[in-house]
DNA sequence: TTGACATGATACCTTTTGGTATTATATAAA
DNA sequence: TTTATATAATACCAAAAGGTATCATGTCAA
Protein backbone atom coordinates (compact mmCIF):
# COMPACT_ATOMS: atom_id res chain seq x y z
CA UNK A 1 0.00 0.00 0.00
CA UNK A 2 1.50 3.45 -0.92
CA UNK A 3 1.10 5.68 2.49
CA UNK A 4 2.49 8.97 0.93
CA UNK A 5 5.84 10.02 -1.95
CA UNK A 6 8.27 6.97 -0.63
CA UNK A 7 7.08 3.96 -3.27
CA UNK A 8 6.52 6.95 -5.63
CA UNK A 9 10.37 7.81 -5.00
CA UNK A 10 11.64 4.59 -4.49
CA UNK A 11 10.20 3.66 -8.07
CA UNK A 12 11.68 6.18 -9.73
CA UNK A 13 15.26 5.32 -8.38
CA UNK A 14 15.97 2.42 -10.90
CA UNK A 15 16.68 3.31 -14.67
CA UNK A 16 14.74 0.49 -16.22
CA UNK A 17 11.66 1.64 -14.59
CA UNK A 18 12.14 4.97 -15.77
CA UNK A 19 12.33 3.57 -19.17
CA UNK A 20 8.95 2.28 -18.50
CA UNK A 21 7.07 4.77 -17.49
CA UNK A 22 8.63 6.85 -20.42
CA UNK A 23 7.16 3.82 -22.73
CA UNK A 24 4.06 3.89 -21.00
CA UNK A 25 3.25 7.47 -21.90
CA UNK A 26 2.68 6.59 -25.46
CA UNK A 27 1.01 3.99 -25.18
CA UNK A 28 -1.15 0.76 -22.88
CA UNK A 29 1.09 -1.88 -22.91
CA UNK A 30 1.12 -5.79 -21.67
CA UNK A 31 3.60 -7.33 -19.52
CA UNK A 32 4.40 -9.29 -22.15
CA UNK A 33 4.98 -5.93 -24.67
CA UNK A 34 6.83 -3.91 -22.16
CA UNK A 35 9.40 -7.00 -21.56
CA UNK A 36 10.23 -7.65 -24.80
CA UNK A 37 11.61 -4.28 -25.16
CA UNK A 38 14.17 -5.32 -22.42
CA UNK A 39 16.87 -7.71 -22.14
CA UNK A 40 15.99 -8.75 -18.83
CA UNK A 41 13.23 -12.03 -18.63
CA UNK A 42 9.49 -11.51 -17.80
CA UNK A 43 9.63 -12.12 -14.37
CA UNK A 44 11.74 -9.23 -13.75
CA UNK A 45 9.87 -6.98 -15.81
CA UNK A 46 6.96 -8.81 -13.97
CA UNK A 47 8.62 -7.30 -10.52
CA UNK A 48 9.07 -3.91 -11.97
CA UNK A 49 5.88 -3.49 -12.99
CA UNK A 50 4.60 -4.27 -9.68
CA UNK A 51 6.79 -1.51 -8.17
CA UNK A 52 5.41 0.73 -10.33
CA UNK A 53 1.91 -0.20 -9.27
CA UNK A 54 2.72 0.34 -5.46
CA UNK A 55 3.91 3.94 -6.08
CA UNK A 56 0.71 4.53 -8.00
CA UNK A 57 3.10 5.66 -11.20
CA UNK A 58 0.77 3.15 -13.04
CA UNK A 59 -2.34 1.26 -12.97
CA UNK A 60 -3.31 -1.99 -14.19
CA UNK A 61 -6.45 -4.25 -15.68
CA UNK A 62 -6.94 -7.15 -17.03
CA UNK A 63 -7.85 -7.91 -20.53
CA UNK A 64 -8.57 -11.84 -21.11
CA UNK A 65 -5.00 -13.23 -20.46
CA UNK A 66 -3.60 -10.07 -20.48
CA UNK A 67 -2.49 -7.24 -17.98
CA UNK A 68 -2.66 -3.65 -19.39
CA UNK A 69 -0.36 -1.55 -17.76
CA UNK A 70 -1.64 2.08 -18.14
CA UNK A 71 0.77 5.16 -17.48
CA UNK A 72 -0.70 7.48 -13.91
CA UNK A 73 1.09 10.63 -14.84
CA UNK A 74 -0.74 12.47 -12.01
CA UNK A 75 1.27 10.70 -9.37
CA UNK A 76 4.30 12.53 -10.68
CA UNK A 77 2.69 15.59 -9.06
CA UNK A 78 3.42 14.68 -5.65
CA UNK A 79 7.19 13.87 -6.87
CA UNK A 80 7.02 17.79 -8.33
CA UNK A 81 5.34 19.15 -5.26
CA UNK A 82 8.20 17.71 -3.12
CA UNK A 83 10.81 19.54 -5.66
CA UNK A 84 8.68 22.80 -5.09
CA UNK A 85 9.38 23.06 -1.15
CA UNK A 86 13.30 24.00 -2.51
CA UNK A 87 11.88 25.71 -5.86
CA UNK A 88 12.99 29.24 -3.86
CA UNK A 89 16.43 28.08 -3.47
CA UNK A 90 17.21 27.92 -6.97
CA UNK A 91 19.65 30.11 -8.60
CA UNK A 92 17.61 33.05 -9.46
CA UNK A 93 19.06 33.59 -12.58
CA UNK A 94 18.21 30.18 -14.09
CA UNK A 95 14.75 31.11 -12.85
CA UNK A 96 14.42 34.04 -14.62
CA UNK A 97 15.76 32.19 -17.39
CA UNK A 98 12.80 29.24 -17.17
CA UNK A 99 10.57 32.22 -16.82
CA UNK A 100 11.78 33.83 -20.21
CA UNK A 101 11.63 30.86 -21.76
CA UNK A 102 7.89 29.73 -20.72
CA UNK A 103 6.90 33.73 -21.96
CA UNK A 104 8.30 32.78 -25.50
CA UNK A 105 6.44 29.48 -25.86
CA UNK A 106 3.13 31.11 -25.00
CA UNK B 1 31.22 10.13 -10.31
CA UNK B 2 28.05 11.50 -11.72
CA UNK B 3 27.66 10.57 -15.09
CA UNK B 4 23.37 11.29 -15.19
CA UNK B 5 20.75 11.66 -13.37
CA UNK B 6 20.88 8.37 -11.98
CA UNK B 7 22.73 8.84 -8.83
CA UNK B 8 20.50 12.15 -8.28
CA UNK B 9 16.80 9.87 -8.45
CA UNK B 10 18.99 7.39 -6.33
CA UNK B 11 19.96 9.81 -3.99
CA UNK B 12 15.95 10.73 -3.43
CA UNK B 13 14.73 7.28 -3.04
CA UNK B 14 15.12 7.28 1.12
CA UNK B 15 13.35 9.14 3.23
CA UNK B 16 16.37 9.97 5.71
CA UNK B 17 18.37 11.42 2.45
CA UNK B 18 15.24 13.66 1.07
CA UNK B 19 14.89 14.89 5.38
CA UNK B 20 18.75 16.11 5.01
CA UNK B 21 17.85 17.88 2.01
CA UNK B 22 15.06 19.71 3.79
CA UNK B 23 17.60 20.49 7.02
CA UNK B 24 20.26 21.82 4.75
CA UNK B 25 17.68 24.05 2.70
CA UNK B 26 17.86 26.68 5.99
CA UNK B 27 21.36 25.84 6.52
CA UNK B 28 24.87 24.59 5.93
CA UNK B 29 25.49 21.95 8.94
CA UNK B 30 28.67 19.59 9.51
CA UNK B 31 28.34 16.11 9.84
CA UNK B 32 28.27 15.86 13.56
CA UNK B 33 25.22 18.84 13.23
CA UNK B 34 23.48 17.09 11.04
CA UNK B 35 23.61 13.50 12.99
CA UNK B 36 22.32 15.39 15.63
CA UNK B 37 18.85 15.25 13.97
CA UNK B 38 19.07 11.53 13.63
CA UNK B 39 18.45 8.07 15.82
CA UNK B 40 21.16 6.66 13.67
CA UNK B 41 24.88 6.71 14.18
CA UNK B 42 27.43 9.03 12.54
CA UNK B 43 28.53 6.44 9.90
CA UNK B 44 25.42 5.89 8.68
CA UNK B 45 24.74 9.94 8.25
CA UNK B 46 27.79 9.97 6.90
CA UNK B 47 27.40 7.43 3.88
CA UNK B 48 24.05 9.25 3.18
CA UNK B 49 26.23 12.56 2.86
CA UNK B 50 28.40 10.83 0.52
CA UNK B 51 25.30 9.42 -1.76
CA UNK B 52 24.29 13.21 -1.91
CA UNK B 53 27.47 14.07 -2.99
CA UNK B 54 27.35 11.71 -5.46
CA UNK B 55 24.13 12.72 -6.87
CA UNK B 56 25.29 16.11 -6.88
CA UNK B 57 22.78 16.97 -4.25
CA UNK B 58 25.03 18.53 -1.57
CA UNK B 59 28.24 20.25 -1.77
CA UNK B 60 31.13 20.02 0.76
CA UNK B 61 34.05 22.20 2.42
CA UNK B 62 36.33 21.72 4.63
CA UNK B 63 36.62 24.00 7.68
CA UNK B 64 39.10 23.05 10.17
CA UNK B 65 38.59 19.61 11.03
CA UNK B 66 34.73 20.33 10.28
CA UNK B 67 32.94 19.26 7.22
CA UNK B 68 30.53 21.87 6.24
CA UNK B 69 27.54 20.30 4.42
CA UNK B 70 26.11 22.80 1.69
CA UNK B 71 22.56 22.17 -0.30
CA UNK B 72 22.89 22.24 -4.32
CA UNK B 73 19.37 22.93 -4.92
CA UNK B 74 19.78 23.23 -8.62
CA UNK B 75 20.36 19.68 -9.12
CA UNK B 76 16.56 19.08 -8.89
CA UNK B 77 16.29 20.89 -11.66
CA UNK B 78 17.33 17.84 -13.49
CA UNK B 79 14.52 15.48 -11.75
CA UNK B 80 12.40 18.29 -12.84
CA UNK B 81 13.22 18.52 -16.52
CA UNK B 82 12.91 14.75 -16.24
CA UNK B 83 9.28 15.29 -14.47
CA UNK B 84 8.63 17.76 -18.07
CA UNK B 85 8.58 14.93 -20.03
CA UNK B 86 5.38 14.42 -18.99
CA UNK B 87 3.92 17.11 -18.17
CA UNK B 88 1.79 16.79 -21.25
CA UNK B 89 0.00 13.67 -19.96
CA UNK B 90 -1.01 15.17 -16.74
CA UNK B 91 -4.47 15.47 -15.87
CA UNK B 92 -6.37 13.31 -18.28
CA UNK B 93 -9.59 15.40 -18.18
CA UNK B 94 -8.44 18.07 -19.59
CA UNK B 95 -5.96 15.87 -21.96
CA UNK B 96 -9.51 14.40 -23.14
CA UNK B 97 -11.09 17.47 -23.51
CA UNK B 98 -8.51 18.65 -25.65
CA UNK B 99 -8.52 15.99 -27.66
CA UNK B 100 -12.49 16.09 -28.01
CA UNK B 101 -12.03 19.77 -29.08
CA UNK B 102 -8.97 18.91 -31.95
CA UNK B 103 -11.36 16.47 -33.67
CA UNK B 104 -14.47 19.15 -33.55
CA UNK B 105 -11.72 20.46 -35.34
CA UNK B 106 -13.06 23.97 -32.86
C1' DT C 1 52.49 19.25 24.40
C1' DT C 2 48.54 16.80 25.45
C1' DG C 3 43.96 15.68 25.49
C1' DA C 4 39.52 16.20 23.42
C1' DC C 5 37.00 16.41 19.22
C1' DA C 6 35.42 15.83 14.20
C1' DT C 7 35.94 13.17 10.63
C1' DG C 8 37.75 9.25 7.48
C1' DA C 9 38.08 4.60 6.66
C1' DT C 10 37.19 -0.23 7.41
C1' DA C 11 35.23 -4.49 8.60
C1' DC C 12 31.26 -6.74 9.42
C1' DC C 13 26.16 -7.81 9.67
C1' DT C 14 21.28 -8.11 8.08
C1' DT C 15 17.77 -6.91 4.86
C1' DT C 16 16.41 -5.47 0.39
C1' DT C 17 16.86 -5.49 -4.44
C1' DG C 18 17.18 -7.06 -9.09
C1' DG C 19 17.56 -11.01 -11.33
C1' DT C 20 16.73 -16.14 -13.06
C1' DA C 21 14.36 -20.48 -13.33
C1' DT C 22 10.50 -23.23 -12.63
C1' DT C 23 5.83 -24.56 -11.84
C1' DA C 24 0.88 -23.61 -11.81
C1' DT C 25 -3.33 -21.51 -13.59
C1' DA C 26 -6.39 -19.23 -16.61
C1' DT C 27 -7.59 -17.93 -21.31
C1' DA C 28 -7.43 -18.09 -26.41
C1' DA C 29 -7.28 -20.66 -30.56
C1' DA C 30 -7.14 -24.64 -33.67
C1' DT D 1 -11.08 -30.81 -26.49
C1' DT D 2 -6.31 -29.94 -27.10
C1' DT D 3 -2.75 -27.02 -27.34
C1' DA D 4 -0.44 -22.75 -27.14
C1' DT D 5 -0.18 -18.36 -24.73
C1' DA D 6 -0.03 -14.79 -20.90
C1' DT D 7 0.48 -14.26 -16.51
C1' DA D 8 0.99 -15.52 -11.33
C1' DA D 9 3.60 -17.34 -7.82
C1' DT D 10 7.44 -19.23 -5.73
C1' DA D 11 12.17 -20.53 -4.59
C1' DC D 12 16.57 -19.28 -5.02
C1' DC D 13 20.93 -16.38 -5.81
C1' DA D 14 24.38 -12.49 -5.86
C1' DA D 15 24.97 -7.87 -5.12
C1' DA D 16 23.71 -3.56 -3.10
C1' DA D 17 21.88 -0.92 0.75
C1' DG D 18 21.54 0.66 5.34
C1' DG D 19 23.31 0.09 9.56
C1' DT D 20 26.86 -0.56 13.66
C1' DA D 21 31.35 -0.76 15.83
C1' DT D 22 36.03 0.27 15.78
C1' DC D 23 40.33 2.39 14.82
C1' DA D 24 43.26 5.91 12.52
C1' DT D 25 44.13 10.71 11.45
C1' DG D 26 44.00 15.53 11.63
C1' DT D 27 42.75 19.74 14.23
C1' DC D 28 41.52 22.64 18.14
C1' DA D 29 42.25 24.18 22.76
C1' DA D 30 44.02 24.29 27.45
Amino acid sequence: MNVGPQETFRALADPTRRSILMLLSSQDLSIREVAAKFEVTRGAIKKHLSILEDGKLISVHTSGRERINHLEPNTLRAVSDWLGYFDKYWDERLVGLKQAIEKDKI
